[in-house]
DNA sequence: GATAAAGGTTCTAGCTACTGGAAGGTCAAG
DNA sequence: CTTGACCTTCCAGTAGCTAGAACCTTTATC
């Protein structure tokens, strides 16, 4: 299986596969004759899992620890459990920190006139003087 | 004016005012004899304006044109309320992208033992095959 | 056989927003 | 005169890619 072929099949670029083996999540495939990668099905199952554990947030370095332990036939459920609650935790906080942002944000827009005059409770807001400086 | 002190006052680390001076965020201090950055007034409230935007998610392209229309007394508050909406749109998209990861990831540890057997609905979800393979 | 298109390979560099470190000049105190 | 704190510059690294250059291989067409 060529590289293109992979990806196809599981919607991550040749460039991004190829990335991932330099990063040392993918075992690297054997290669033909001519130098191109020869993939076999297992390849393509690891590229789907890390495709997938990226998309609910895990980062390479997680997605790493995730591909060793599903490798692991001695790991515990506890072990893999543990990583999703930290990543679930960090989740939590991102969202938090972004809600935070979003009731600032949402209050300011609303006292915003968003007219042709260049009096702005925003920019107010975020420093600049009210009108004039009393310095 | 030195850095450090600009540093204090404004809680924004000197490499930091260097590199928002670099990126064109800062318009570029006097220099002393000595080379030193002679900072005034300006800069301090400049800076504290880039702290506040990116705290409510501006990036620093985002903050340059927020500092622009700042200087300009011919702004209208119109195009500020559409930088702050455009945002709060980016906002919102990124916590509902959260938001989905949250309950994907929250489902599977909850299905998750957590115990000390290897058999874990977690990595059998991100594409493992669940106890043994078909082929 | 020539050639062109579509694959593959490697390497480098860029993106965001910084941070850290090296190598060096300057200033204030003892 | 030395020490330490401050300042300067530039280079490199972080995460997770993507784009491009420069090159080789395969396949199809003329």
């Amino acid at each position: 299986m060529n590289i293109s072929e992979v990806s196809q099949r599981t919607g991550v670029s040749p460039k991004n596969i190829r990335f991932y083996e330099q990063r040392g999540l993918l075992t690297p495939p054997e290669r033909a004759d001519n130098g191109y990668r020869a993939y076999v099905e297992t390849h393509v199952a690891e590229i789907l899992m890390i495709k997938r554990a990226r998309l609910i947030g895990f980062s390479l370095d997680e997605c790493q620890s995730l591909l060793a332990l599903s490798r692991d036939p001695h790991r515990s459920s506890a072990d893999v459990k543990q990583h999703a609650l930290d990543k679930l935790a960090q989740i939590d906080s991102k969202i938090a920190e972004l809600e935070a942002m979003r009731t600032t944000l949402s209050a300011l827009t609303q006292q915003c006139p968003g007219d042709a005059s260049p009096q702005c409770p925003i920019l107010t807001a975020l420093g600049e003087s009210p009108c004039n400086k009393h310095g």
